[in-house]
DNA sequence: TATTGTAAGTTTGTCGACAATCTGATTATC
DNA sequence: GATAATCAGATTGTCGACAAACTTACAATA
């Protein structure tokens, strides 16, 4: 009787979570991409990275195109896989479209029934907490992932499992804006009063107020990221991965992802 | 002189479009969903569709990776894959996101430039009247196809890449919730006069009109396609596909497209 | 009769190999 | 000296094959 206890529901186990070879890659290289270990431009051949992660060649290349899909990884011809790098196109882009998507989110989660409501706030502000805390010991990688987590519960609560979905994958992207954008992490002061106003109004039930708060915010973020323009990373992974060319392409046909 | 006449600005040749091979199996599969040959539930071998696309399972399976990550096929373990079925929730979850999308890009189009306006208009315009002229044949299939290209031309001019990828998916799923629900299509003549509204609202520079439309048009889908909730197809193929549940899955982390 | 155990068959998941292609540099020619 | 052509090297794209895992059917037992 002792031990595996809790069995009461018989017909209600949960189902076991197994995953597949595929989903560890992509998971991996989602990681790597966040991480920072994988930097926008990095062009890297399969075999080698086949042998890093310890499988073949095969289930590594169905998981990279798993994350082209995403947007995440483009693949130029005949030269393995690169991670994107973000253009200021691509920056107002992804802000402009999580500034559709979050107030929203913001006045979906208002309609939720008030126990889960409060949980949501209990999560926000654990993520703000930790935001302080890293804020506190200037670490700027911590802080970040902090931030990706904040917006992440935003999107597990929406009632939506596409919109989630999308935006954990703009997320990613928003990191790889920074990363295109700058060498590295800098710690960003304003975040953690700019995330504390956030929850404030969710609290007060404000969520035309958090709209708007959300929205300056990306708008911020964006003239933050595109304040050097030109300046930004010159170096020559950005011109091979330029085979894709982001001007020139038709615009007669853009309704599918293909490959891009 | 004569022939090979246009190419006045010599630096600013059309970039040479070569699309790889899973690209191609891709917009194959894609396609087959959207036409209905690989209707909701199914369940094909590899070997088996490898085989009739002339192809190795190598490609293919990267393809399928490709649509997985799109949401329009699920990779049950090792039962090859299978074309998503669309339960009620994503009927709702689907068209709510479009719903949120479509009058966002309505409002994004009255801020174009008059001249690309017009273009907007005469393709819209082209599209309805695809429309009427399918609805006169009695034609569903040729109905629904005009109604999916309508909604690409929205996509299309909404100046983000993303949106008009994420969509095109969507619309795509879209016909998959028609697959779900019913048998087969049916003409439904409501549609021609709505979008005729639609295009007016969109003439008359009023994007509130517009986006109140649209929604009262996909609440109106969700309403017709939820009509009969229970007797809509329940046959094997669903069961074999539940293998993915639906409702009993932990709703812990649902942050990242997993396989699901 | 219902349920469990066993076994055969089929299909996936993974790997290794081959060939076509592209890159980069070196050489020859104008 | 600069441009074009050639050649070697490396890497991808694709295919075939093997082993593990799962399904399904059948048989045995309680």
């Amino acid at each position: 009787m002792g031990g595996l206890e809790g069995n009461r529901k018989v017909g209600r186990l949960a189902p076991v979570r197994r995953t597949s070879t595929v989903d560890l890659i992509a998971e991996r290289l989602r990681e790597a991409v966040v991480d920072g270990s994988l930097p926008p431009g990095t062009v890297l051949g399969e075999a080698e990275l086949a042998y890093q992660l310890g499988v073949s060649r095969g289930p590594l290349r169905e998981a990279m195109q798993r994350l082209t899909a995403e947007g995440l990884l483009v693949i130029p011809r005949r030269r393995g896989l690169a991670v994107k790098t973000m253009t200021p196109e691509d920056v107002r882009d992804i802000h402009w479209l999580r500034a559709t998507i979050e107030p929203e989110l913001g006045r979906r989660l208002l309609t939720l029934p008030a126990a889960d409501r409060r949980a949501v706030l209990a999560e926000l502000g654990t993520e703000v907490k930790r935001m302080q805390r890293a804020l506190r010991r200037d670490d700027a990688r911590a802080l970040g992932d902090a931030y990706l987590d904040f917006h992440r519960v935003l999107a597990s609560w929406g009632g939506s499992v596409r919109l989630a979905r999308m935006l954990g994958t703009l997320l990613i992207e928003t990191r790889l804006c920074t990363f295109s954008m700058f060498e590295h992490f800098e710690v960003h002061r304003d975040l953690v009063p700019e995330h504390v106003a956030f929850v404030e109004a969710l609290a007060a039930d404000d969520g035309e107020r958090f709209g708007i708060l959300v929205r300056a915010h990306l708008e911020a973020e964006v003239r933050r990221l595109l304040a050097e323009p030109e300046d930004a990373k010159e170096d020559d992974t950005d011109r091979l991965l330029a085979e894709t060319p982001d001007e020139p392409q038709p615009l007669d046909r853009l309704d599918l992802p293909e490959g891009l």
